[in-house]
RNA sequence: CGGGAAGUAGCGCAGCUUGGUUAGCGCGCCUGCUUUGGGAGCAGGAGGCCGCGGGUUCGAAUCCCGCCUUCCCGACCA
C-alpha cells in the first residue's frame, strides 16, 4: 500500500501540510496568510469552542461582541501595547470611497475597545467583577504564515475582565488558566503542557505578566497553546476604568485578558498525529465512531443502521460510511481524518454475532459481540482518551532534559525541551539561546506550579525551539 | 522583511536549456459493467486564460522585466 502522506520522520512540515490537505481540514485563502477552514477542520474547532465556552461560562463570564474596526488612537493609549502590535497591524485608511479622518485598525486583539466600554459601564464596586468573553476573528499581519499555526486572520476567544483588587484579578486569572484552559487541554485535547509564566521578553505587550501552557509537538518543538495575561492597572489607567469603592473613594480597576485560538487545531494535529494521518482524541472528535459496512448487502446495512442507533443512544457521535468506493479506500480516508474508533461490519462478523472494532491510536483490532456494543464502544472511547493522554505525557517527559547550562540547553532543544535554572539564563543567556532559534518558553517552579513573579527564587526555565 | 526553491487539469509532475502543429503523464473525477474483509479492474469520457501583467518575436508554457502566491531557513507572534 502506498503511503498517503509524507512520513513524519522524513519531513515533518511536509507531513503537517499533507495532513491538513488530505484530512480536508483547511486550504490557503487567496490573500497571503489567509485560511479557508473546511467543514472537517471547522467541526473540530466547533468541538473546541463548545468545550471552552461551557467552561468559560461556568466561571461567571458572559459572551459579548465588540467591533472589528478600532480607531488607531485607541491602540496608542497604552504605549507598550501599540509598540508591540504596530508591526502586525492591518490598517484601513479608506471607506466609502474617501480617505478616513482617522485610520481604523482591524482588531489584532480587543483590550483597547473593551477597555473603553468597561470604563463606561463600571461605576461602582457593585459593578465588579466585570467578566466578558468574545468569540471573534482577529488580524495580525504574518510574515511567515502556516495553516492554523500562524495565519494573518484567525479565530479565537478573548476574555477580558475587570476586578476591584489585584488579588481578585489574579485569582480569577488562575481559575481561567487552570480550570478552563488546562482542564480543557488535558481532558479534551489530551495535550499535556508545561504551565508557567513567560519571561519578560516573551510577555504580552502591555501586560505585567503572561501565563502560558506550552505543548510539545511530535517533532520536539514547543507550541504555545493558550495565553492568560495579568494586565495589572496598565489598561485600566490608560482607559480610565475606575470605580467608586464602598468608602466613596475613586479606585483604578485591575484587568485581565486571556485567549485560545484556532492554533489549537494545529496543536492537536502535531500532538497526536502519526504517519497514517490525524489522531483525534474522542472528546475532541466531531465523529467518534465510523461504522463501515464491508459490503453493500441488505443484511449488513441493516445491522449497521441498528448499530448506529444504539451508538447514538449511548451518546456517541457516530456516522455510517456506505457506498463511497472500496472498503480499503474508506478505511484509509477515515484513518487520515483520525476518527478514534472504526467499526467494520461484514457478513462473516454477522454470522458470528460480532463486529470488528479498530482503534485509530494503536491500530488494534478486536471482535466484539453486537450485544451491548454501544456501551462497549463508549467505554473504549474513554480508554482511548486516557491512553492518548498517557502517551503524550510520556513523550513530553522523555523529551525533556535537565541541563546545567546554555550550551547544553541549545543541544537538548534540537530534539525536545531543556530545563535549567532560570538564574543561569539571564539577559545574556536568553540572547545566546535566541541566536540558535531556541527560546525560553516559560518559567516554572520545581514542583511544576506557576510562579507569581519572574523574580522568585529557584525557578526553572523550560526552553525549546518553537512554532 | 533578508537568504534559498517553486508555480503547467482537483493533486503530484514532465515539457522550457536549443521558441514552431491538436501541451503530455500518474492519481483523482464522470459513464457503464464487474467488484467490495486494507488505497479495486476493464472500457469509454470530461477537464488547461501553462500564476498575473507587460515586453521581445512572424510565432512564447519556453526568452526578458515587474508583480502575486506557495514551500524551506532566519527576525516577530495565538
Amino acid at each position: 500500500m502506498a503511503a498517503a502522506l509524507t512520513p513524519q520522520g522524513e519531513d515533518f512540515p511536509r507531513w503537517y501540510q499533507d495532513v491538513v490537505a488530505k484530512a480536508e481540514m483547511a486550504d490557503n485563502g487567496p490573500a497571503r496568510g489567509t485560511m479557508v477552514i473546511r467543514p472537517y477542520g471547522y467541526a473540530i474547532w466547533e468541538r473546541m469552542v463548545s468545550e471552552l465556552d461551557e467552561r468559560i461560562k461556568a466561571t461567571g463570564a458572559e459572551n459579548a461582541y465588540f467591533p472589528l474596526f478600532i480607531p488607531l488612537s485607541y491602540l496608542s493609549r497604552e504605549a507598550e501595547h501599540v509598540e508591540g502590535f504596530s508591526p502586525e497591524l492591518a490598517v484601513v485608511t479608506h471607506g466609502g470611497g474617501e480617505e478616513l479622518a482617522e485610520p481604523l485598525v482591524v482588531r489584532p486583539t480587543s483590550e483597547t475597545v473593551i477597555g473603553e466600554f468597561m470604563a463606561k459601564w463600571i461605576q461602582s464596586h457593585r459593578d465588579l467583577p466585570l467578566r466578558l468573553n468574545q468569540w471573534a476573528n482577529v488580524v495580525r499581519w504574518e510574515m511567515r504564515p502556516r495553516l492554523f499555526l500562524r495565519s494573518s486572520e484567525f479565530l479565537w476567544q478573548e476574555g477580558h475582565t475587570a476586578h476591584a483588587t489585584r488579588e481578585d484579578a489574579l485569582n480569577y486569572l488562575m481559575t481561567i488558566h487552570l480550570n478552563v484552559y488546562n482542564d480543557f487541554l488535558v481532558n479534551v485535547l489530551a495535550a499535556p503542557t508545561y504551565l508557567g509564566m513567560k519571561s519578560p521578553r516573551e510577555r504580552f505587550a502591555g501586560a505585567l505578566n503572561t501565563y502560558t501552557a506550552e505543548g510539545m509537538m511530535k517533532d520536539g518543538k514547543a507550541l504555545q497553546m493558550v495565553t492568560s495575561h495579568d494586565l495589572g492597572q496598565n489598561f485600566a489607567r490608560a482607559f480610565e476604568i475606575t470605580y467608586q469603592s464602598e468608602d466613596g473613594a475613586s479606585e483604578v480597576c485591575h484587568t485581565t485578558s486571556w485567549g485560545a485560538s484556532t492554533r489549537l487545531v494545529g496543536g492537536l494535529i502535531m500532538t497526536h498525529g502519526d504517519d497514517e494521518g490525524l489522531v483525534v482524541p474522542p472528546r475532541a472528535a466531531p465523529t467518534q465512531v465510523v461504522v463501515i459496512p464491508v459490503r453493500d448487502d441488505d443484511a449488513v446495512l441493516a445491522a449497521c443502521e441498528r448499530l448506529l442507533e444504539e451508538l447514538r443512544r449511548e451518546g456517541v457521535r457516530a456516522r455510517l460510511d456506505r457506498g463511497r468506493g472500496s472498503f480499503g479506500r474508506r478505511v484509509t480516508d477515515w484513518e487520515i481524518k483520525g476518527v478514534p474508533l472504526r467499526i467494520e461490519v461484514g457478513p462473516r462478523d454477522l454470522a458470528e454475532g460480532v463486529v470488528t472494532l479498530v482503534r485509530r491510536d494503536t491500530g488494534e483490532k478486536s471482535a466484539r459481540s453486537i450485544q451491548g456494543l454501544g456501551a462497549a464502544a463508549s467505554d473504549l472511547l474513554e480508554v482511548i482518551q486516557g491512553d492518548l493522554l498517557g502517551a503524550a505525557t510520556r513523550r513530553r517527559d522523555e523529551a525533556t532534559i535537565d541541563v546545567t547550562g546554555i550550551e547544553g540547553a541549545i543541544e537538548a532543544a534540537q530534539g525536545g525541551f531543556a530545563r535549567l535554572p532560570w538564574s543561569l539564563v539571564g539577559e545574556d543567556g536568553e540572547d545566546r539561546l535566541n541566536a540558535e532559534a531556541v527560546s525560553v518558553r516559560c518559567l516554572t517552579r520545581p514542583d511544576g506550579s506557576i510562579p507569581e513573579s519572574v523574580h522568585e527564587e529557584g525557578l526553572l526555565a523550560i526552553v525549546a525551539r518553537s512554532y
